[in-house]
DNA sequence: TATAAATAGGATAAATTTATCCGAAATAAA
DNA sequence: TTTATTTCGGATAAATTTATCCTATTTATA
């Protein structure tokens, strides 16, 4: 459904954000060992997460990546996905057709709509800090 | 949402019951062309529908691509894209773990088992013939 | 039986995604 | 001001997906 990118991506914003809660900050080598993922493939997604300003960094000694505790319940899972994978997820044709739309529409175009909305609306509607939530509550988990 | 070769084998079904409509079996390059895919790797694509039983195949001359008519209405979306991705777009995670269950869930499990659900539905519930019917009456295009 | 027309399938190449490595730049604290 | 720590960013490699090419095999017809 979602690239590799994107699944670490969220993930590693879900971490920061519980960690933010408590004022810390935390390293690629943290997160990456607490939602399981590759160190250096993680930092470069932190680093788009960082440019679409949905995390923000703070460099050299004591520093590190997080998330201003007031914004954590503003950030769309949507907002993540877009700037990693981009929309074309639930704005483009399932079937691929370059122009798929009411007026040309895929054989499927109906079928999908009802789908990719679900999705869109799901996306939209869900926090970050929803999710975080789960986490620090034990209820979910990062990693298997 | 589906791999490339997933949508040229979606489409090529399509384009194929639509011509088993009419007695006629049909070929590779007629089937890229009408669905504008890469002609040989959309010929490697039919092998795997062939293998799953999707379509069938009838070698040497005269030969081509053909779907039982009485077969066209069985034949659900979801066989087509269980046969070329998997099913992991709607069985697995949608943040990647490994194990993500009600027991041992991601963060974002519920609001993904929303969407999921309804797209195996839909996979489920759609058949070959209502896509190809789209085509036949001119109301939706295998291409722009 | 010979021939032409098709699918089948292996080998390989190109493109994209995933992943690693290393040095530059920034910053807090000693 | 020096040092240790940390993000930033470019170069590169590995893996996967997408795409091409060529030959073998099959089969209907002349």
């Amino acid at each position: 459904m979602f690239s590799k990118a994107c699944e670490y991506g969220i993930k590693a914003a879900i971490f920061i954000a519980t960690k933010s809660y408590e004022d810390k900050r935390v390293s690629p080598k943290e997160i990456a060992e607490k939602i399981n993922s590759p160190q250096a493939f993680t930092a470069k997604i932190l680093q788009s997460l960082v440019r679409n300003d949905i995390v923000s960094s703070v460099k050299g000694a004591y520093g590190g990546f997080e998330i201003q505790k007031d914004r954590i319940s503003q950030v769309k899972l949507a907002q993540i996905v877009k700037a990693i994978d981009g929309d074309s997820i639930y704005i483009g044709c399932g079937l691929g057709l370059e122009k798929c739309d009411e007026n040309h529409p895929c054989p499927a175009h109906d079928k999908f709509k009802i789908v990719r909305d679900e999705l869109q609306n799901m996306l939209e509607n869900t926090t970050l800090e929803e999710l975080a939530l789960n986490i620090k509550s034990g209820s979910a988990f990062l990693k298997t």
